[in-house]
DNA sequence: CCGATACGCAACGGTCCCGTTTCGTAAATA
DNA sequence: TATTTACGAAACGGGACCGTTGCGTATCGG
């Protein structure tokens, strides 16, 4: 009995290059950045612009639709650490990342996708949803429940409801906002205005 | 000097087929109806649906962007009537109005195209922001400055912020609502906690 | 060194769509 | 009737990608 192998013996032949597959998606990525839809992506573009041969992606990925799906999940989604001192902070917190979020392009197209081509890439979009929607909104929906719990919140409000009110307004400015980047103080103003609502305060 | 013809000629020959005309928009909006993306769009399918050769379109349209701002352009955007009895009241009724069209697959892919391929399609998105959505715009603020005015909103409200409020969140219920209809009372609930605001009313 | 596998590259046949042209027919004016 | 234009259908040459294959080279284990 000799020394052992590495957990995976690794079968003969030369190995695939960790490289081109980072060049891969980095190309994906970049064609998707730059304002591509899915179905406008080609392999053949995506192959020259990563200084690859298709072949080297084929035997990787059986189609289109896989490979974007790995690229998308390479996109990390590191939430904002939360200070818990106050919901109306946690808030801001949350909030501000989307506004920091939307400032780049890779975040920006992948909205796009998720939003208008949901219909026709669903497996697409379960994946994307499940990773990057999903915690942003659990992390929205717990600061929620606390600020309620605490007396922060309105007790009679429906969450779903204020996470509407929360996300949809930050939406909403960088879909419509006036070409420009979105001012820093967005979030803040944002969180007050739907905490105090626009009625008169009495 | 004889009897006038009608105020312009008509020019020798075959006159166009307005029926034509109709199939071929018709055929354009049904297909973008079914979540087909502009950049999807082919002339082939659009005469094949419309029963119609390709000559009949290229003689009238030089290109697809050009057909599709004439298709959109027929979506009419009939405003609903504003009761003016209460801002409140009217709020509803526009918002209402949204939650209306989001259920009418064109018009939510019309949506769809306006939001995620703008940066491809100016001219189409240009033209479609004012047709459809400017008038909204300039509906609801009209009604949340006479708001401001009567006393029945927060003087100090910023009028766009507001906007964005309604809006957006009104946008949010439509994109992730699960799968299906929306709750017909939603109007009103968003313009209630909206107005109200989540914070608790001491 | 040898066999195995991956690499980039180029070429393949096939499909879809482009925008144009041709053809025989239909519908209007003069 | 003669002329003019529009119509639907079909075919054209051309381009973009598809997914596959063959080629010569590079890189691994044995």
């Amino acid at each position: 009995m000799t020394i052992q192998e590495p957990a995976v013996a690794r079968p003969a032949g030369r190995p695939r290059s960790e490289k081109a597959e980072k060049a891969i998606i980095e190309a994906t990525l970049d064609l998707l950045g730059e304002g591509m839809g899915v179905s406008e992506l080609s392999i053949e573009a995506i192959a020259s612009r990563a200084g690859v041969g298709k072949t080297t992606i084929y035997r990787r990925w059986a189609n289109k639709e896989d490979l974007v799906v790995d690229a998308l999940a390479t996109l990390k989604a590191p939430l904002p650490e939360l200070s818990g001192t106050s919901v109306r902070d946690d808030l801001i917190s949350l909030l501000d990342a989307m506004r920091r979020e939307s400032a780049q392009p890779r975040s920006r197209c992948v909205m796009n996708i998720a939003m208008s081509e949901a219909d026709r890439y669903p497996r697409l979009t379960e994946r994307f949803v499940k990773r990057a929607i999903t915690p942003r909104r659990e992390a929205m929906r717990a600061v929620i429940e606390r600020g309620i719990a605490s007396g922060e919140l309105n007790p009679d409000l429906d969450v779903d409801m204020g996470m509407a009110l929360l996300s949809g307004t930050m939406l909403w400015h960088t879909k419509w906002a006036p070409e420009g980047e979105l001012a820093p103080d967005l979030a803040e103003r944002v969180v007050d205005v739907v905490m105090a609502g626009i009625a008169p305060r009495p």
